[in-house]
DNA sequence: AAAGATCACAACCGCATCGTT
DNA sequence: AAACGATGCGGTTGTGATCTT
């Protein structure tokens, strides 16, 4: 249950709100985050006059607000990534994500949860009991689910946006955090390429103004932006598709390493500079 | 058409880790 | 070295939407 009366004033405003957040709470958090950064969460939290916790904020804006989030339903190659990536790390969802651009350690791990441990315990269970009782034989089940588990995509439904985010000028990622921008050539490949020596950190005006071109890699956490300045992050999205990426394929034995190469191709792009348009 | 069941996702909670003083 | 606060992570729960009967 939302209450209405999200960043209300009064005396009881000191109260913190739980639950889901409303289209004006997420507003003024991307606005605060967007044009002054992130010294602290909890800072955050009280000088956008949000009565949330600074964990909570900073939630919402690792999982739901920063621009630099995939919109689409995850791909059946990001879905392969994800089970390849679990069999080899495990549940280290944030260490999954991070391979993943775009997409959340929250959102993968409701997709594992919801979605492919359901599926494979399905397969475990058909071939651990002999079928079950609707007459499947066990094999046929046990294909029939690794063959959906192969094709699966998500459901067609768009997640829902409180507000356009997509409408908001190209943000930032909070100062404290490692930032590195990339643009990539609209339709270039992404190679693997020596590892750029020059990482830039980015300092935040808000404006979307800034156009500098910085590649970083082999940091854990790599925060690509696009200085278009037309605030299209379509086109972000479009520039930084995992499913552009060309990478080994996954499962493919020695997958730790494997990822790794195609890891730096993620966080090694073209150097070059060239910048979008 | 209505009620119940199921599903997908957002958010919270508690603990661990890290950085600062 | 210890204490404290902030952040990060994974597990779990709550909620709304959709599907089934």
């Amino acid at each position: 249950m939302v209450e209405k009366t999200a960043g209300g004033h009064g005396a009881e405003a000191a109260k913190e709100r739980k639950g889901l957040w409303s289209p004006e709470e997420d507003e003024r958090l991307y606005a605060r985050i967007t044009r002054h950064g992130v010294s602290t969460w909890s800072s955050v939290a009280q000088l956008a006059g949000l009565r949330r916790s600074g964990k909570s904020c900073r939630l919402r804006w690792m999982n739901y607000l920063r621009p630099d989030l995939k919109k689409e339903p995850i791909s059946k190659r990001e879905q392969d990534t994800i089970v390849s990536l679990q069999k080899s790390l495990g549940n280290r969802w944030s260490v999954i994500a991070a391979r993943m651009p775009g997409r959340t350690d929250n959102e993968i791990k409701n997709y594992w949860n919801s979605r492919i441990r359901k599926r494979q315990s399905v397969v475990l269970t058909s071939s651990g009991d002999g079928g079950g009782a609707n007459g499947d034989p066990p094999a046929a089940a046990a294909a029939e689910t690794q063959h959906e588990l192969a094709l699966a995509e998500s459901p067609a439904g768009e997640k829902k946006e409180p507000f356009s985010a997509a409408a908001a000028p190209p943000a930032v990622p909070p100062a404290r955090f490692p930032v590195f921008a990339c643009q990539i050539p609209a339709g270039s490949a992404i190679n693997a390429a020596p590892q750029s020596t020059t990482t830039t950190a980015h300092e935040h005006n808000g404006a979307g103004s800034e156009s500098e071109v910085s590649v970083g890699g082999g940091e854990e956490h790599c925060y690509y932006y696009y200085r278009g300045g037309d605030g299209d992050m379509d086109m972000f999205g479009h520039l930084l598709s995992f499913d552009d990426l060309e990478y080994p394929a996954a499962g493919a034995a020695g997958g730790d390493l494997l990822m790794d190469a195609w890891e730096s191709q993620l966080y090694c792009a073209n150097s070059g500079g060239s910048s979008v348009d």
